[in-house]
DNA sequence: CCAAAATGTTAAACTAGTTTAACTTACTTT
DNA sequence: AAAGTAAGTTAAACTAGTTTAACATTTTGG
């Protein structure tokens, strides 16, 4: 079944039972876009969360000079959306754009609110992962802050090993908060001293 | 009431009862920390989160040079501590430390637990804040990239326009991601500008 | 399979922010 | 009121990362 991926992300924090898999995905609808489109634009309402089934979106701002600023990458398994903006109902600040053909399960905001009244322990699986997404921007920026731009390179590495292959170097470099001319530089640097 | 803030807090977000209110209420304890002490200490296990009735925290991260970044500030009405460490009960990142002589309402995390069981419905309440911070956070990631120094601190005085008073340059400098000299290089600009 | 577009590299000149260090001012504590 | 410590300022020398620009390589669509 298409959902697999989603509800077994679920049932790592909150097993359900086959009524209210059932329930669950009855609020679930399935989009898929290709490379290039957008699930969400900037100053557009986020309608939808996307957990992604296959492909790869990347979620950045484009600030008043024009210039893109990349604050995450989202491949299977992982949600994309403007999280501020599906809260709020309000504009969006990001966009979120295909880096690949991209299939989701998606999950509308009126569903979101319908599935958390109709399965009120959702809220739990929403709440620990929002926690621990924060906990990860919280230590990402510090890192900015007391790492240079080359231990970031090598931690982006690392953490992500496979992201590498399949996403362009610039825009691993608008994520690592420097320009694509520098990570070439950090690269061939990296290379001679191996 | 001590925790009359902390209530109007949370129902802001989920009213509630009498009787939950009741509940609520035996589930937080009180503290008193004097300017300097911790309410949590890097490689510790963050026990508490602390909603503030008075006076004032940093939360920072000491890296391996020994240099301290701030990565946020509490004041009355805010949360405090090092969610990442809460949450999983593993040890903690950073360190809380108080700024003034500060008074809290705690939430034990064996009691935040008991609490959910409790009144379900405080998942929400969680799941609504921690949503709130993480969308700032990631606003914060961006500023920190797409803004120069002096922006981000004409940003940050206007966004919080009584903390400059109450917290020390240095410090300020550190949560901006830039040093104390800089800083001040930044407002001596602005005040011949004016 | 070719042309065009997108991505990646190199290097020189530059700049925003750091480092170091010396000095001033403002709080605390006695 | 003195003395010590914490906080803030100034300025010169420096560096991590940017900008600009020219070129190389890879991918893509027709």
């Amino acid at each position: 079944m298409k959902a697999q991926p989603l509800i077994a992300n679920i049932e790592r924090i909150v097993p359900l039972t086959e009524e209210e898999r059932e329930i669950l995905l009855s609020h679930i609808t399935y989009r898929k876009l290709l490379k290039g489109q957008f699930l969400v634009q900037q100053g557009d309402i986020c309608r939808y969360s996307g957990f992604v089934l296959s492909g790869c979106t990347k979620t950045f701002y484009v600030d008043d000079d024009g210039q893109e600023h990349v604050i995450m990458f989202s491949v299977e398994d992982w949600w994309a959306s403007d999280i501020g903006s599906y809260i709020t109902q309000s504009p969006a600040d990001f966009n979120v754009q295909c880096l690949e053909n991209t299939e989701f399960a998606l999950l509308a905001y009126e569903n979101q609110e319908a599935l958390l009244e109709a399965i009120p322990k959702m809220e739990r699986f929403f709440r620990k992962i929002i926690e621990k997404a924060f906990a990860a921007s919280q230590k990402r920026i510090v890192r900015n802050f007391s790492m240079s731009a080359k231990d970031r390179y090598l931690f982006f590495r690392s953490q992500y090993p496979l992201m590498e292959q399949r996403i362009p170097q610039y825009l691993i470099a608008s994520y690592l908060g420097i320009t694509k001319e520098f990570l070439s530089k950090i690269k061939s640097q990296i290379a001679t001293e191996e």
